[in-house]
DNA sequence: AGCACGCCGACT
DNA sequence: GTCGGCGTGCTC
């Protein structure tokens, strides 16, 4: 009897595949699923090689055999496989976490564990069959529900029975007699609710879209990476859509990826009013039967444009043309849980796998984005002008330092309230942005100078008026005001720090008669986000406060005024990326004011008006920024000059956590050891956030002139740290080129 | 991640 | 006398 041998990657963070035997005359392949033992359990894997005559190096000596497999065809096609594959080698993440991304969770977990397959929804439909020959006598009852079909054409069997007043005896008596047949329709389960966009046709593209979407055009069919580099307002969208029309007229599909769809559902529905019923919309809003569904519908082809968030990037396309990436520059497209990948990098290395191009879109692209352009590993297209020829916003700097303002809490500079009060006279609307949700962000006490504290996490509690308690933004823990301060006793707390539930508070009394709503993460709990962008689109507001939430791609016709309360809150975060940031969000922001007719005026109130973020992002200068940052990191050796990996160990008890950081420091030192200059490993230190829900929080930097040098080191390591744990009661987790350093 | 095994406190 | 707390170890 000869066996046969697969390798199988199981949904748990463990390193390595795992040997199984294969049942007598089961044949499978990579991608097909199996359920295999696992120690106590059942779980179903992933077949990743095989079949194997023998059991492949490394394997131990006992085999377990697979249980059953549960695929006659792979479920998981190539392409996404060996980009699962890649992930777990470049994030250095468990190869069974990484292809746990590539099925919907009804596939792999529990659930289908059991045996329980999801079943499609379906709904019959009843199609009356012309009379072939005389249907003799009927009933009353069957009469008329056939008189009703003829009369009325196909319709579901629920809608016959209701309307004809028929049971479903009657129905199953005239199908016997072959006077209908009943055909078995699958539900889709409709993520959109429904709602149906009127057909929407292309404009004429102007002059730099036309020669953008020739090159685009030119380059189907094999793999390039394109930096779509366009102002606000240029009219990038059109670009992809054209793009994209022209893949789905070669009989290709399109990958779409953009950040936080949540928060724009205008970007979903421009493009189904546009390709109509062939796009399918990802997001982790979506319930998991839908995502199932459009998971299965899109595996099938059904589906040919796949609007999604960052997790969309492993959707199963079938014959993939091209992957867009809109707002390239986004960090939402960084996943913070393992297995951290960057949905943008991926997007660039299944184009590769592919052979299909992949086009970055932004209007402030990324360092290592703009670097890559200039290194030549992407085609540059600019589009410099904007649709319909509006003009770009008047960008003004308040200097908070000089200028008189109208509150004791310096919130709103004169100038600012003029221009509010001139903008709602005039009927028009503003958005107010500020980036700190609440009221306070910490209270004070003016007699020992302590600030109130989370007991769990290190940093201070917000006051939050509205709902009357103090809250912790990391562990969103709450408590009850003091009246007094807890370190001395004394009833001497004031608030300091102003956030948006201030900023709305204030405005209402200096403008009494403007309409004012908030919108940051505590008032667009479900619904609300759709409804206060409908009420302020159709002018039931004027005044829009809010976090950078406001400053996402929504579309306001009528706002003419956007003031910054302030700009630099950005720039004091402990991360080299913190100039880069605020220059997005101040451009992205800006770029909400005006329109057609209007060019909109954009007040950037700040005490450090020198800075060259917010000096670069009132003159609408890109290119100028990107220039100096990139500049910057060069000198200061942050990415895009090198590569960077951050380990961060976590425990509850300080001193273990530290000394096991500085057991993992040791190692890597030595690992580093022979790269000399090439690999550098920074000391072990406390986060910035020394502690988050009683845990405490050490980190160590290693960075890497060559990337391939610095993944060698962290691979020598990797039996170290890989389990997750360094030693009892601390956990350790490594980000592969991180974006947050807290 | 689960899940079992194992070794110490308050309960039917 | 047991139920159950979560620390530790293992999973082809």
């Amino acid at each position: 009897v000869s066996w046969a041998y697969v390798q199988v990657a199981v949904p748990v963070p463990l390193d390595g595949h795992f040997t199984y035997r294969l049942p007598q005359g089961a044949g499978v392949g990579r991608g097909f699923r199996v359920r295999v033992p696992f120690g106590p359990r059942k779980l179903i894997g992933v077949v990743t090689s095989g079949p194997h005559p023998a059991p492949p190096e490394g394997s131990p000596a006992t085999i377990r055999e697979v249980i059953e497999v549960l695929d006659d065809a792979p479920a998981v096609t190539e392409a996404p496989l060996a980009l699962a594959e890649f992930v777990s080698d470049y994030y250095l993440a468990p190869p069974g976490e990484c292809v746990g991304l590539l099925l919907p969770p009804r596939m792999t977990g529990e659930a289908a564990a059991r045996g329980r397959e999801l079943r499609p929804r379906v709904e019959e439909i009843a199609h009356p069959t012309p009379p072939g020959e005389d249907p003799g006598r009927l009933g009353a009852r069957m009469a008329a529900a056939l008189a009703w079909l003829d009369a009325h054409g196909p319709a579901a069997l629920s809608e016959l029975r209701e309307a004809a007043g028929v049971s479903r005896e009657v129905v199953r008596r005239l199908e016997a007699k072959g006077l209908l047949t009943i055909e078995a329709r699958e539900i889709p389960r409709d993520p959109f609710h429904g709602r149906i966009e009127a057909p929407d046709a292309a404009p004429e593209l102007m002059a730099e879209q036309r020669a953008a979407v020739t090159t685009l055009t030119a380059s189907l069919g094999r793999f390039e990476g394109f930096l779509l580099r366009g102002v606000t307002g240029s009219g990038k969208t059109e670009v992809y859509l054209a793009i994209i029309e022209a893949a789905l007229a070669r009989g290709e599909s399109a990958l779409v990826l953009v950040p936080e769809i949540a928060l724009t559902p205008q970007l979903a529905a421009r493009f189904r009013a546009r390709l109509g019923e062939r796009v399918a919309v990802q997001h982790s809003g979506l319930d998991p039967s839908a995502r199932h569904e459009q998971w299965l519908r899109i595996r099938r082809g059904e589906l040919s444009v796949v609007v999604g968030a960052r997790s969309a990037v492993f959707a199963p396309m079938q014959r993939l043309g091209v992957i867009v990436i809109d707002e390239e520059h986004e960090a939402s497209f960084k996943q913070e849980t393992s297995p951290r990948y960057h949905a943008r990098d991926l997007a660039l290395v299944r184009g590769r796998l592919e052979s299909v191009p992949v086009i970055l879109g932004s209007a402030t692209p990324s360092c290592e984005s703009w670097a890559n352009a200039a290194r030549g590993k992407l085609t540059l297209l600019s589009l410099t002008g904007r649709v319909q020829e509006r003009p770009m916003p008047e960008v003004e700097v308040v200097d908070l330092r000089t200028t008189p303002c109208a509150d004791p809490e310096r919130l709103f500079s004169e100038p600012l309230v003029v221009a509010l009060r001139e903008v709602v006279d005039s009927g028009r609307q503003a958005i107010l942005f500020l980036n700190r949700r609440g009221f306070a962000s910490f209270l004070l006490c003016h007699a020992c100078g302590e600030t109130v504290e989370c007991g769990a996490c290190s940093v201070t509690y917000t006051w939050h008026q509205r709902r009357r308690r103090l809250v912790c933004h990391l562990c969103d823990q709450t408590r009850a005001r003091p009246e007094r301060c807890p370190s001395c006793g004394e009833p001497a707390l004031h608030d300091m720090g102003s956030g948006t539930e201030q900023v709305e508070e204030r405005l209402a009394q200096l403008l009494p008669e403007a309409r004012v709503a908030r919108m940051d993460r505590d008032t667009t709990r479900g619904r609300a986000l759709e409804r206060l962008l409908h009420a302020f689109r159709r002018h039931e507001l004027d005044v829009l406060i809010g976090t950078q939430m406001v400053a996402k791609g929504h579309d306001f016709p009528n706002v003419t005024l956007v003031g910054v309360l302030l700009a630099e809150l950005g720039l004091g975060f402990p991360d080299f990326r913190a100039a880069e940031r605020t220059f997005q969000l101040l451009t992205q922001i800006a770029g909400r004011a005006g329109r057609a007719d209007h060019p909109g005026r954009v007040l950037i109130q700040t005490y450090t008006p020198e800075h060259y973020a917010i000096r670069r992002a009132v003159g609408h200068d890109a290119l100028a920024f990107l220039s100096t940052e990139v500049g910057l990191r060069d000198a200061r050796g942050f990415p895009p000059a090198t590569h960077l990996a951050l380990f961060r160990a976590t425990g509850q008890d300080r001193d273990r956590v530290a000394r096991a950081a500085h057991a993992l420091e040791g190692a890597l030192l030595t690992a580093a050891a022979p790269w000399a200059e090439g690999v550098r490993v920074f000391p072990a230190q406390p986060a910035p956030i020394e502690r988050i829900n009683y845990r405490w929080r050490y980190q160590i930097l290693v960075r890497g002139g060559q990337r391939s040098a610095l993944h060698r080191v962290l691979a020598a390591t990797r039996p170290l740290w890989s389990g997750g744990r360094l030693e009892a009661g601390v956990r350790v987790a490594l980000d592969v080129d991180p974006h947050s350093f807290l």
